[in-house]
DNA sequence: ACCTTCTGCAATCTTTGGTTGCACGTCACC
DNA sequence: GGTGACGTGCAACCAAAGATTGCAGAAGGT
């Protein structure tokens, strides 16, 4: 059923940006506002805004070092977002191949006896 | 990587009302913009918009009948859009298990040898 | 102490999701 | 066959989100 799942944690990965910042997240274990815009087409304002975004549903945590920021993903909470990410892909794929598989059933009794044909 | 997936299939999916615009196709098996919108907390007009997008990136397919207007799934394309799916939940899953076990290398680590600690 | 650098805040712009209103085509019913 | 109802598409208009520029302040390095 695809259920309601979090729309907030689905809005942060939607955004093609955010999921890239969380993607250099991941593989550098953490950065700066400044750091990450560093690596993108965007200003590090834009960037910062994504990560008050990502913070604010809880996917990164702030711990200010000195005059820096750092943003660190939160284990748990990402954890959360790519459980749902699969739960809906998985549910999706589910049906997309009962329905293929239905398809070729009818095809296939179809091809066996071309008589019985039901109108569309 | 995560690599450079098909950005316009992700902002397709990544919008609430066009998830569940898809999800009510994948069920239904097909409808109009006037049926689809039944369901939805939006007018008519926004989906037909919605669905507008879709058949540009070849998400859905549309079939004139009489004076209704059909839209059916495209099973290949929306099939290519849950691969990218898993795809991308699956590599970051990967990582995320990963760092995850690093983390725990070193904390058992620490455990045994509270000793040598580096500092942060 | 000075200059650099990094940060945060505010104003503005553009895109996008959403609404209302309207005109046209099609179907059904009299 | 005409008339009303349903369904579609187009255009104008709104609001929120992504992104930009500009500026003032705080922490570091020399």
């Amino acid at each position: 059923m695809t259920a309601e799942i979090d729309d907030d944690l689905w809005s942060a990965i939607g955004d093609p940006t955010r999921r890239r910042m969380l993607d250099m997240l991941l593989a550098a274990g953490g950065g700066t506002a400044t750091s990450l815009s560093h690596e993108l087409p965007v200003t590090r304002q834009a960037v910062a805004k994504h990560l008050g975004i990502l913070h604010r549903v809880g996917l990164v945590h702030a711990a200010p070092i000195g005059r820096e920021m750092c943003y660190r993903l939160d284990d748990a909470q990402f954890a959360r977002a790519v459980a749902q990410l699969s739960t809906v892909g998985a549910s999706w794929d589910a049906r997309l191949q009962r329905i293929t598989q239905i398809a070729e059933t009818i095809q296939r009794r179809q091809d066996a006896d071309p008589g019985r044909q039901n109108k569309t």
